[in-house]
DNA sequence: AGGTTATCTGCAATCGTTATCAGTAACGAT
DNA sequence: ATCGTTACTGATAACGATTGCAGATAACCT
């Protein structure tokens, strides 16, 4: 029980503390033998409290997520996992999409981190002086700041994105075609929408009555929305949904309905599905490489440490590209040859 | 950039630290109003570091998983995270399955956080010593010890559900039963195996030459597995695989290979998939409840915690249940009748 | 007023480690 | 023998907070 201090192996050795403290950082010391002997007979653990207070560095980086059992941030979490290095750890914070628990966090982490990667909840109005204040590196996944000049961004294209599936969608001769989104509050939801609508625009397509709907990014509001529009009068002819859950959850709804993809409805997705493949038809979807934005988020978190706070915030951007597998279609009963229109 | 101590606002409010102190930790002093404007105006945040080396105590549990891209993992941790609670926070490790990886964490852990919840990667040979040693609380999840006594743990029934997967396999008529196990070093993968293995004896039905796989859990693992089955003279007519991923790796070799389910294979897997039903056949599991895992978990963690390591260690066992959905089917060109069969 | 609590206060020690500083010993060069 | 250099050592002061102790103030009673 009784905690095992550097004293104790000074001790025991016949030394000084600070004899033991430098065989640990490395130096070479007279005794090295009968300290090593003494450390492992005492079993003794540097204290890690200790350090952090000498150093005012924990060699903890945070990474806040909304939900981990979402696979995109499970990969980001892993991505940065993979480059932290062995001489930093990674604490996570799962806000379950929790405005209040991501402040709550935030507040706690203070001290007990060197920096923090964040990926967005919701973001709502805190303007940049709430970041600011916090004096450590922050680095944002997939979310935009009011202050760019301030902090590192790791960006996925998503206007590209949407672009892309609207653009698949409309390629595939429908014209009436329905979003089901995430909270516009939020880059990605934001961004996705853009791009949505952008494509419609190009095309001199209507988004029609009850066809944009504003969800949740989660599979139960993806079941909803799709059950909605299934409802509608006259349904549309696609669907995209604008993530992986929702696109799962859309996917159930019409199943539930006796719907068939892509013969009733072209459904496309952002985000890869772990098993796209394997549903019947396979999901297109708009892929990107989650465990690269991880990854990047992490480097970028080290080079500020690294550099000690001086590293100029960096802006990346990880592409996206359209996974074609079987769910998208011409709409029933069109003869029209696929299209080869462009938008910009 | 100067960081903001006690002592900064003790100056500002013309009191002393100690004051401040007692403030901060909910006695009643006297300028209670100068010293919250002060705190606020100077943004002092209380520093973690100091306060764990003075108390001993971090407010921090390590949670330690093989993968957690991994949905049942990223399940876990979730369930671990829901009941954290307001005060305490998670330092995710990801060993990535390696073993060096786990020790060199566990290693680190110490003094950086107050317990660790360790779910396993390969668990070889470590003696109870080992983990004796660290004087931090453990709780293991689907893991055994060999000193149950010291730690707590929170298992699921992994005989109970393999034996569920085979019975009910044989069930539909199978008797060329093949199994694609997790690494047999792991408890997971043990007792699966265990599970397997007694179903069949009761069953006296044989398990023939390369139908029993020791695999890795990955599902790049399940489709080299699913594919070395399959190039067998005589393949089997029906798949257990011991996880999730795997199940998924399998599919997906016999998805290349043509080879329909169930029509030509049945197949079952341990562990939900996020979209078996959405997978045409639907496929048929063996389904746990990973968040409630977490949960119980991190509820024995505080409680050892805050009985201050007096809480004697409890084993907790979740229940599995068989979820028929689709992929099984008697085997092609049978005529049998569906056998009750039980073992014991 | 004097005495007794009841509150609140500041001082200083403490947690375990590292950085600084001022040595000491050994050794070769002068 | 003296000096300078090299290579190590120990005492001590931080780091920023908490806490026991004793003292101070106010409040209350007779």
């Amino acid at each position: 029980m009784s905690t095992v201090t550097i004293t104790d192996v000074a001790k025991r050795v016949g030394v000084s503390v600070a004899t033991i403290s430098r065989y640990l950082s490395g130096f070479t010391v007279r005794n090295e033998d009968q300290i090593r002997d003494a450390i492992l007979e005492l079993n003794y653990r540097p204290s890690a409290a200790a350090r952090n207070l000498k150093s005012g560095r924990t060699g903890i980086v945070a990474i806040v997520v909304p939900d981990i059992t979402n696979p995109f941030f499970a990969a980001v979490v892993e991505g940065a996992e993979s480059a932290v290095g062995a001489d930093r750890m990674i604490l996570l914070v799962n806000t379950a999409g929790v405005r209040e628990r991501e402040e709550k966090a935030l507040s706690q982490l203070f001290g007990r981190v060197d920096g923090i990667i964040l990926a967005p909840a919701t973001e709502d109005q805190e303007g940049p002086s709430f970041f600011s204040k916090f004096g450590l590196p922050i680095v944002f996944v997939d979310r935009v700041t009011e202050d760019e000049e301030h902090f590192s961004t790791v960006l996925s294209d998503n206007v590209k994105g949407a672009k892309l599936a609207t653009q698949s969608l409309i390629g595939h001769g429908h014209s009436r075609i329905a979003m089901i989104c995430g909270p516009l509050r939020s880059t990605p939801g934001k961004k996705r929408a853009d791009g949505f609508r952008q494509s419609m625009k190009a095309a001199k397509l209507p988004i029609e009555e009850g066809f944009f709907i504003e969800s949740d990014f989660s599979e139960a509001g993806g079941y909803q929305s799709m059950t909605s529009l299934l409802q509608l009068t006259t349904p549309p002819t696609a669907v995209f949904t604008a993530n992986n859950l929702m696109t799962i959850g859309a996917l159930r709804a019409l199943r539930d309905h006796g719907v068939k993809v892509p013969d009733d409805i072209s459904i496309i997705g952002f985000d890869d599905l772990e098993c796209a493949e394997l549903i019947n038809p396979p999901i297109s979807v708009i892929a990107r490489d989650a465990r690269l934005q991880g990854a990047i988020a992490m480097n970028q978190m080290i080079k500020h440490l690294e550099d000690n706070g001086a590293a100029e915030p960096e802006h990346s951007m990880v592409d996206v590209q359209l996974v074609e597998r079987g769910s998208c279609a011409p709409p029933r009963g069109s003869q029209k040859i696929r299209s080869n229109k462009k938008d910009h």
